[in-house]
DNA sequence: GCGACAG
DNA sequence: ATCTTGTCGC
């Protein structure tokens, strides 16, 4: 017998939190924390959140992007009504359902994406990058710019310096990394990066401060902020996009 | 009881 | 996240 493919289903908020984070627990168990992604990255989306009507619709905003030349190929909005209130631990359950729909407008799915917010960075292991992950089976790091738990020891104010996020461990001294503070500017408060899926954990802060200029925020995320903010446009190259049926 | 708390 | 003035530094 084969397995049934495990179908791509966006996290439905019935308003029980009980169930919600058993469902995390239970899915947290599939994250894949090694590296699964082509060598080679061809191309690398970042996906972000904002609101529209104080608040009553969820705008996502996903944007793909040459891998190596960090310029924006394409870009795609989706928009939802908002359905439930942000709850720290939950976000997922909250913003998902949006990424996914805008994830899927793209003319090309991504080798990997990045993420606003944790990836396993978080109180059940599954953050908004991670649960994004396991749901459709892409490599996923998540991108916070601040820390939901663990700690981390002074990290020094130069481009690319990391440190460990750990969460202690009864019983052993280093408690357990859940993830990264990186220092992706000098001057600036480090962001924390975590694996999503199929990302492992050494990697994934030097695969961020790849896609890194001179912004805080790696590109993909940065850009996709902008457009779900609605703070600006960017430039899409359009002669790089493949042509569709009719041009 | 008190502090922390992604977006 | 969103709102929104003032301020620091290159």
């Amino acid at each position: 017998m084969s397995e049934s493919p495990s179908p791509v289903t966006a996290p439905v908020w019935t308003g029980d939190v009980k169930a919600a984070r058993a469902l995390q627990v239970s899915l947290a168990k599939q994250v894949m924390l090694r590296d699964a992604y082509p060598k080679r990255l061809a191309t690398v989306a970042g996906l972000d959140v904002g609101f529209e009507d104080s608040g009553a619709t969820t705008r996502a905003a996903a944007v793909l992007l040459d891998a190596k030349s960090l310029q924006p190929l394409a870009m795609n909005i989706a928009r939802m009504p908002t359905t439930m209130p942000y709850i720290p631990g939950l976000l997922s359950f909250r913003e998902l359902p949006t990424l996914l729909e805008a994830l899927n407008g793209l003319p090309t799915s991504p080798d990997l994406v990045l993420l606003d917010g944790h990836g396993i960075a978080h109180p059940r292991r599954l953050g908004i990058a991670a649960h994004f992950g396991v749901v459709t089976g892409l490599p996923a790091v998540g991108v916070a710019k601040k820390k939901l738990v663990g700690d981390f020891a002074a990290l020094h104010d130069m481009r690319g310096a990391f440190t460990p996020l750990r969460v202690p461990i009864p019983g052993r001294d280093p408690g357990e990394q859940i993830g990264w503070a990186l220092r992706s500017k000098p001057g600036c408060l480090p962001l924390f990066v975590s694996p999503g899926h199929k990302v492992s954990m050494a990697s994934c802060a030097e695969l961020v401060m790849s896609f890194v200029t001179h912004y805080r925020l790696p590109e993909p995320t940065r850009l996709a902020d902008r457009l779900a903010s609605r703070r600006g446009d960017i430039d899409i190259d359009y002669s790089r996009t493949l042509p569709l049926a009719d041009g």
